[in-house]
DNA sequence: GCTTGACTTGTATGTTACGCACAAGTTGTA
DNA sequence: TACAACTTGTGCGTAACATACAAGTCAAGC
């Protein structure tokens, strides 16, 4: 069972540390070497996303191996799965990265998410606003549309329907 | 009058010829060179977003003058309006090339407009919907972070008030 | 020992629709 | 001739990845 894993459940390479690992009994073994299909699996994030996080600075690795591959640890971990909820409540990642580097330097960053949320909050009911009136043109053009037949372009015109709209007050 | 006009109306080069188009004495004089800034002015579009759709092949200058500016003529204002209103209704520049390439064939791009305008409406029900559970999600949050206080980050934790968020159906 | 295949690395490019800045050329007027 | 107001093209930056590439690494099977 110490091979190489096939396809079958996406993993990288294993070793018996990390079984262990797997298996929850060991946690945080120093000789476990943990790469990125494996840190990503674990914070349900693509391995991709996790190498584009890399490299934009907002992840660490704490060290490479000796081959050059990126190792993460635990910590890395819960950074990943923080940035996941963050984003998931519509805060950008150079914003989730200002609140990374607060706690870093061991300020809360609690009145800045806070400030932060309400902003991401005003912001969006803007463009909800937005959206909802782009979807209200729509609508009431394909109504005004259905009545109307399709027309050969000429000279002036390329397509009536689209001409005929009224973008006035938008 | 016969000027370079000041910064006051931000047109350009001003020729008799063309004092008489923008009086509308003259509609398509044969010597008269339209170029960016007066075809954006005429569209109602920023000139860099000309110059942007020119470098995209959305919009293609009937000839360059003597001096190797770009040359517009009252087509292209119209393409321009066409454009604009597409916009307007929520086309992309990809879609508005498709369409104005099958006006430009002779045959009628209405059909396909329907088609893209109504894919589009789905489209943006979709993410009208994800904006509403993104902007739900952060109010209860915020509401819910009300009564808690600020905390001091450490080992496991950068921010609890994030941490609390679930995100199990999002 | 060699091949194979699954991993890893980095970089580069494409996506959308511009916004902004640059350097350099052109034109008309003072 | 200097200057201001235009013009040209190009290139970088935006947000957050997606995709593809070339090349290196490692373990297993033959």
């Amino acid at each position: 069972m110490l091979t190489r894993q096939p396809s079958v459940n996406n993993t990288q390479t294993v070793r018996r540390e990390q079984i262990l690992v797997y298996l929850g009994l060991v946690t945080d073994f120093p000789g476990v070497q943990m790469f990125v299909n494996e840190v990503a699996q674990r914070a349900q994030i693509p391995a991709h996303v996790v190498r584009y996080y890399t490299r934009i600075g907002l992840l660490k690795p704490s060290h490479r191996a000796e081959n050059g591959y990126k190792v993460f640890n635990e910590p890395d971990i819960n950074r990943l799965k923080f940035i996941r909820k963050a984003k998931a409540l519509g805060f950008t990642l150079s914003e989730i990265e200002k609140i990374l580097n607060e706690a870093s330097h061991g300020k809360t960053p609690c009145p800045l998410v806070r400030a932060t949320l309400e902003q991401r909050i005003k912001e969006n009911r803007r463009k909800l606003e937005e959206l909802m009136a782009l979807q209200q043109q729509m609508e009431k053009a394909l109504a005004q549309w259905k009545d109307m037949p399709d027309g050969t372009p000429h000279g002036d015109t390329v397509c009536h329907l689209i001409e005929s709209i009224d973008i006035s007050q938008t």
